[in-house]
DNA sequence: AGCACGCCGACT
DNA sequence: GTCGGCGTGCTC
């Protein structure tokens, strides 16, 4: 049993189904842990730093082991609980572990041979470096950026990550940084008394200067008064040029003028990025009766029921309930993992949060510069403050070691789902196992419940809370359908706008009230034709049409961002007679502000957000009551509570029932009920203006009243009727290949390989929408099998026909992505 | 997935 | 003669 052990099963971080064994050198055997990161040389010239999996004695008998080359780490980074779920990620969704170990470790914890080294010019180092800290941060200094492998070369280190690994830590050089306007937004612009007036004397010489310039004497004063007195300005206080501007009612442009006379100076300072100081933490509303009432129908469920689906009206008060349970938690020593999707974490919901639980709660989001989700990492490893982790899906990665609790928050949303790259997990269904792992509890809170998660409920399998006042007993917003074919043809349509919506919109902005529009696709228009011989503009790698971007005046390919001019003449029969066809949030954006031309009229999509600085402003100005028309994708249904909209207005229901997907009734439910519960708040009851073609349509008319139970009842007897979830558990099979014939090949062969195993279960092989992707041929072959059949043995059988086809010469280098309950 | 090795065509 | 295209095989 104590015999040492010489060998260990490394995770890499290659998309390879093995692990890989190296020896472990004598006088390393000692520091080598289950957990830890070890640095090993891969291939030729690559080296990576892996985790160590397993230890073991068995020398392998078809080759020479490579020994490891060092061990990064004094103690494990990642834990026994993640092991075990990162091999239960790749056994369900069909992935490596190498590449569940790229998506779970924030970049700066990952080094590789080709890994960027930045330096870091503002590290002031607080105690002596070691001579080769010394020489490597010498070397990156006088580079700015370079390679580990140049490093390597350079330092006539034998290995130089340890070294490195230390200056990481202490902060003097950062890897794979991509410095993001987010890490970049968080200075402020600060003020101080130039260093030529910092005398009694100037001073009062400014003092006489500015005798006929009132504005500027008063904000002068002002600002010196916010110093604490002229001794501190010369001191050198600074003061927040936003604060200074805000309490004195003053314009910009009086201080510019005190500016460009050299008797402020104005400079930008940094904002602590995760803002560890004062925070004292706010007591917890107390709940209304029925959020009370739902508390403790959560709290009862938890005794026998280890998933609980809360389904709660739109302003229902579900956060504050959260909070509640959050705190009776961290009461019993425990750590909670609250998730939200990427679009829904905002400055609402996070300086919510931080009021109740300030220094206990961290962050992780992806917007974040990696150096914060290092120090969230490194945090949570040492178990130092954090004991609440508000997170996006990838946070379920996070090295928890005492979870009592998983909150979902919005269950439904589909962008829980990892598309690309592998692993493709379910962040709420990958957090159930999570849960499990620790014998933790999760709550899955929602207004608009996934079929998935209300037939669980439905069956027992989870308990189910109905919360269904709105808080402070605001009203259901009125949903009024417009039938946008009859208006048409009554030619009483302006543009996409009815004459119900604009009326209310008139009778809303009149009364200073809000508009929110609704309109789910972005950009300008969404394809360019030619009016003479219908010429379609597509793109050169994808077989899409392009999207017209006005504001850029671009062709913008939405799978591959591919960009080109707009042409003058269409390029098939030099025509000029281009025309947009369709219409998206941009058009709309310009059309609102012809019709509205005294309101000020804002966008939020893809394209105004790329920035988390940019969703912020637009929030706050809207919020603020800057803008009155707010015009958004799906990105203004999540999580924003506004307290002055009046009508939100859906432009057109029809292109979302339309979409050829099982789920596209469900996800037209869904949206159109986040979008509406938007409207009316406390005073006044909303409105909702609902464009479609066909107001009869089952989905509109359970959305209009209100009735998921009705909307669940439909959907639930078609997916049984037609073999999708709950019933039975799809599997995406997609071919590429460069070569159409190919593709077309191999995915006739894995069919109907599969079907002379699984039958009628195998669907396909069909052509997607999108048939040529980055000038790769796409095919795609669906798998249905029932809910009971065990999934390990499905996936025997994909790996071993595809195997079998890659066997075959031609097919060699036929690439495969397998989806497992493709959202 | 990378990446090197190696085998052929288009050039100075 | 060599440079560089990509088809092929390997990574402990």
């Amino acid at each position: 049993m104590s015999s040492q052990n010489q060998f260990v099963d490394i995770i890499l971080p290659v998309p390879l189904p093995r692990l890989f064994t190296y020896s472990i050198p004598e006088d390393m055997v000692s520091m080598v842990e289950v957990g830890k990161r070890v640095v090993v040389s891969f291939g030729k010239k690559k080296s990576y730093s892996g985790i160590v999996f397993k230890l073991h004695n068995n020398k392998p008998k078809e080759y020479e082991t490579k020994p490891i080359l060092s061990v990064l780490d004094s103690a494990p980074i990642v834990n026994n609980e993640q092991l075990r779920f990162w091999q239960w990620l790749a056994d369900y969704y069909q992935c490596t572990l190498g590449e569940v170990y790229k998506a779970a470790l924030p970049s700066g914890l990952k080094m590789e041979s080709e890994t960027n080294v930045i330096y870091n010019a503002e590290f002031v180092a607080d105690h002596p470096l070691s001579p080769n800290e010394d020489k490597i941060l010498d070397i990156v200094s006088a580079k700015k950026v370079c390679t580990i492998n140049e490093l390597n070369q350079l330092s006539g280190l034998k290995n130089c990550l340890p070294v490195l690994k230390r200056l990481l830590e202490y902060n003097a050089l950062f890897v794979n940084e991509k410095l993001k306007e987010g890490f970049k937004a968080k200075t402020e612009k600060v003020l101080s008394l130039c260093d030529e007036y910092k005398n009694d004397e100037s001073m009062h010489a400014a003092f006489d200067n500015l005798s006929r310039a009132p504005k500027q004497l008063e904000l002068l004063m002002a600002f010196l008064s916010m110093c604490g007195g002229v001794n501190k300005a010369n001191e050198g206080v600074f003061v927040s040029r936003q604060d200074l501007l805000k309490k004195n009612n003053a314009s910009s442009s009086t201080l510019k003028e005190l500016i460009t006379k050299n008797i402020v100076c104005e400079s930008e300072r940094n904002i602590d990025r995760l803002d560890l100081t004062e925070k004292e933490k706010h007591e917890a509303h107390p709940l209304n009766e029925a959020q009370q009432d739902a508390h403790q129908q959560i709290q009862n469920a938890f005794a026998t029921k280890d998933v609980c689906l809360l389904h709660g009206v739109t302003s229902g008060g579900k956060t504050e309930i959260y909070i509640h349970l959050i705190e009776e938690q961290l009461k019993k020593g425990k750590q909670v993992l609250y998730l939200l999707p990427e679009i829904a974490l905002t400055t609402q919901i996070t300086t919510r949060l931080k009021k109740h639980f300030g220094n206990l709660l961290g962050i992780y989001h992806s917007k974040f510069a990696d150096a914060e989700r290092v120090e969230v990492w490194n945090n949570l490893l040492e178990q130092k403050t954090y004991k609440v982790i508000l997170g996006v899906r990838s946070s379920i990665f996070l090295p928890f070691q005492n979870l009592g609790l998983i909150v979902v928050d919005e269950e439904h949303e589909n962008t829980y789902k990892q598309f690309d790259p592998a692993p493709r997990y379910h962040a709420r269904d990958a957090a159930i196992v999570l849960a499990n792992i620790f014998g933790a509890k999760t709550l899955l809170g929602t207004a608009t419940p996934s079929i998935e998660s209300y037939f669980n409920a439905q069956q027992g399998k989870y308990a189910l809370i109905e919360l269904t006042q709105r808080f402070e007993g605001i009203q259901m917003p009125e949903i009024i359908a417009v039938d946008t074919r009859e208006a048409r043809r009554k030619k009483k349509m302006n543009s996409h706008f009815s004459p119900v919506l604009l009326q209310h919109m008139d009778e809303a902005l009149a009364n200073g009230e809000q508009v929110i529009l609704f309109q789910n696709r972005r950009g300008f228009s969404p394809f360019i034709e030619c009016g003479q011989c219908a010429w379609v503009a597509k793109c050169v790698n994808c077989d899409v049409s392009m999207t017209y971007h006005k504001h850029f005046n671009q062709l913008v390919c939405h799978y591959c961002n591919h960009t080109e001019k707009l042409p003058d003449v269409c390029p098939a029969c030099h025509s000029p007679a281009i025309e947009t066809r369709g219409f998206g949030t941009e058009k709309i954006q310009e059309e609102m502000s012809i019709l509205y031309p005294d309101y000020k009229v804002a966008r939020m999509d893809l394209d105004t957000t790329r920035s988390k600085s940019a969703y912020d402003k637009i929030i706050s100005k809207f919020e603020e009551g800057k803008v009155q028309i707010l015009i958004g994708t799906q990105m203004i249904s999540k999580g924003l509570d506004f307290e002055n909209v009046r009508v939100v207005g859906i432009l057109n229901a029809d292109n979302m029932l339309n979409y050829p997907d099982f789920r596209a009734f469900e996800r037209s439910f869904q949206l159109m009920t986040q979008v509406s519960g938007r409207a009316g708040r406390k005073h006044k009851r909303g409105l909702v203006i609902l464009q479609t073609s066909n107001p009869q349509h089952p989905v509109i008319m359970d959305v209009i009243n209100h009735n998921f139970a009705n909307h669940y009842q439909g959907q639930i007897e078609e997916r049984r009727a037609f073999k999708y979830p709950p019933f039975h558990r799809l599997i995406y099979i997609t071919i590429k290949h460069k070569d159409q014939q190919i593709t077309n090949q191999a995915a006739y062969f894995i069919a109907k390989q599969l079907t002379t195993v699984l039958g009628n279960r195998v669907l396909g092989p069909q052509a997607p929408v999108i048939n040529r992707i980055q000038n790769q041929f796409i095919k795609k072959v669906l798998i249905k099998v029932e809910k009971k059949a065990s999934p390990v043995k499905v996936k025997q059988l994909i790996q071993e026909v595809i195997f079998s086809l890659q066997s075959q010469q031609a097919y060699r280098y036929v690439t495969f992505q397998i989806d497992v309950d493709p959202a």
